[in-house]
RNA sequence: CGGGGCGUAGCGCAGCCUGGUUUAGCGCACCUGCCUUGGGAGCAGGGGGUCGGAGGUUCAAAUCCUCUCGCCCCGACCA
């Protein structure tokens, strides 16, 4: 491809409204534009580059037996009804209605339209399994786009759905798309983790997020570099650093307008950790009392799983509840449920003493104060591994694609069932694996950046190489890139080439920008001895090499 | 949805507080010509603006007031 006739918009200044590198690279070299928010146009190179990914996609998912097939974006309503997931969704889907006054949806994802086929073409053991797959665009009205590419409200997605007799088959289609994962984003050059992840709303009960590292990101995850044990930072267990146990008896201090754990702990000169953080939250079944140690914070969703879906109360609420304002919340003494992160098991804390402007002292669980006890904190950097006792480590990441175990979330609402060897009715177990290309894209140039752009991995630039004729007007240079762009498009190469009349500045800075992997320079003084340069975009080492020998050096 | 910020030429910005002196300005980009060709050159000339939109205050509004739309960031949410 010549320069001069592709678009390539590339910008010299940083536009405004970018803050993440992925972004602010994409907009500069000309990859993308936005038109709304979260609504993204993919110019020439940028689709060069999705359909790259996409055809590594295709190479693995066919690979594991996977058939692709395209569905509609325009669902009718039943179905999504048939699942409750009509009604269970919020803002987030787009609904609209046909001129026949039927409510339809724009396809969040597939997990109804691909088990609606399954219903009506898979009848018997002998047609399974089965994994189907397509590529293709979503829509979700995201309450808050950002971060350019990363989370958009129209995006695509490369989804594939396991249909299988019994656990067994489902297992081994989650295995074969983990494996097939490993291999993708492998190709893709990126490094990445595939961790445990809260199944959510999905359904089912395995999950599991592969995640790229890159502090653009909106997840973290946690590590152990020991035990290899990795888990969103949502589920993540983790032991918090052991305190020492103080022989303190039971005493009421003076703690005169001192509420937080901060103020409480600079007053007392005592370390956080020795402090018991008691929340009052209000769930569907009436106040509770959550403990975390002082140097803790809550976790929302562990909770979450443990009491269902609660708040935390309001500040009139506590007095009215617990006779004591908040700040000198204390456990002892409480009629109500109690839930103490595991933590807090063993030792000898300070809290509120339910009394205004005291805290006690000297508490010890198990005896002033009886605690259901689970893990309900949030993992931190230095906390202990649970499986191990290792150091656990925590990344920010972006989520580049998730697998679940449906079961039969969907096959028994929609009545996806098939007949066994023995001629009874059952349920198709099914499973649903996502990948999002942008985000791969956007992911790799996180990891792939020096201060002039983006450094491709080989495997998804937009071409393989890029030739840099510096003068346009020297008759010699322009032979000579036209001869080594025919060679190298012979040779299934693919070549951009600048053939503009630029000055050599722009071209280099453009080049650097754009950020193909290697770029042959051609310069009047190089050529009189018969080289070209051949420069590795990520070293910026460059080799003079014979024009003859160019070919055989890049293939 | 809560909090914050920003909308002035294709891009990046100044002007706004303290209304008039601006025919709304600067850099880059763009067009023409000359010149130049190894890291975003130089000179000369030129085109491009409903100052996000609507309403209001005023003799006079980019500037003050009200409403509204859009975009970004933080948080909530994220199937």
């Amino acid at each position: 491809m010549r320069f001069s006739k592709m678009l390539i918009p590339t910008l010299r200044e940083i536009p405004a409204d970018a803050e993440a590198i992925s972004h602010i690279l994409m907009l500069r070299a000309g990859y993308i534009r936005q038109l709304a928010a979260g609504l993204y146009i993919n110019l020439p190179l940028g689709s060069k580059v999705i359909e790259k990914i996409n055809k590594i996609l295709r190479e693995e998912m066919n690979a594991i037996g996977a058939q692709e097939m395209t569905l509609p974006v325009l669902h009718p309503a039943e179905v999504w009804q048939e699942t409750g997931r009509w009604y269970e969704i919020g803002d987030e889907m787009f609904r609209l209605k046909d001129r026949g006054d039927r409510d339809m949806c724009l396809g969040m994802t597939h997990e109804e339209i691909m088990t609606w086929l399954a219903v009506r073409e898979i009848r018997s053991y002998r047609d399974l399994p089965q994994v189907w797959y397509q590529i293709q665009t979503k829509l979700r009205d995201e309450a808050r786009p950002k971060s350019g590419v990363l989370r958009t409200r129209e995006f695509l997605m490369k989804d594939s759905y396991s249909f299988d007799a019994d656990e067994d088959g489902l297992e081994r289609s989650y295995q074969l798309h983990a494996d097939a994962y490993h291999k993708i984003f492998s190709r893709c050059g990126l490094k990445f983790y595939m961790v445990e992840s809260d199944p959510g709303m999905m359904g089912g009960a395995t999950a599991h997020e592969f995640m790229s590292p890159s502090p653009a990101g909106e997840d973290e995850v946690v590590l152990c570099t020991s035990c290899g044990y990795a888990a969103n930072i949502e589920l993540a267990l983790s032991i918090p650093k052991k305190i020492g146990i103080m022989d303190w008896n039971f005493e009421e201090v003076h703690t005169p307008e001192k509420r937080t754990v901060e103020e409480v702990s600079n007053f007392l000169k005592l370390r956080p950790e020795y402090f018991i953080k008691s929340i009052l939250l209000i769930s569907d079944n009436g106040p509770l009392l959550a403990l975390v140690r002082g140097d803790q914070e809550l976790h929302e969703k562990k909770l979450n799983r443990i009491i269902g879906k609660h708040r935390s109360a309001q500040k009139k609420e506590v007095k009215d509840i617990l006779g004591v304002e908040a700040g000198f919340i204390g456990p002892m003494n409480h009629k109500l449920r109690i839930i103490a992160d595991m933590c807090l098991k063993e030792g000898v804390y300070v809290s509120g003493a339910n009394k205004q402007h005291y805290h006690a002292k000297g508490i010890r669980p198990g005896k002033d104060f009886i605690a259901e006890w689970h893990d309900i904190h949030v993992a931190k950097e230095g906390d202990s591994c649970s499986k191990c006792n290792a150091a656990l480590k925590i990344e920010r990441v972006i989520e580049i694609g998730n697998i679940f175990k449906l079961g039969t979330k969907y096959s028994l609402p929609l009545k996806a069932f098939y007949l066994d060897e023995k001629g009874l009715e059952k349920p198709i177990i099914m499973g649903s694996y996502g990948i999002g290309p942008a985000r791969i894209a956007a992911a790799a140039i996180e990891q792939n950046n020096d201060k002039d752009g983006i450094i491709w991995p080989k495997s998804i630039a937009p071409f393989d190489v890029e030739i840099l004729p510096l003068n346009m007007k020297d008759v010699k240079t322009l032979d000579i890139a036209e001869k080594l762009y025919k060679d190298l498009t012979e040779k299934d190469i693919e070549v951009l080439m600048d053939d503009r009349d630029e000055r050599a500045g722009v071209k280099f800075k453009d080049a650097d920008l754009i950020g193909i992997p290697a770029q042959i320079i051609i310069g009047e003084k190089n050529i009189k001895e018969g080289l070209v340069e051949i420069k590795d975009r990520r070293t910026k080492e460059a080799v003079k090499v014979k024009v003859e020998e160019v070919v055989k050096v890049l293939c």
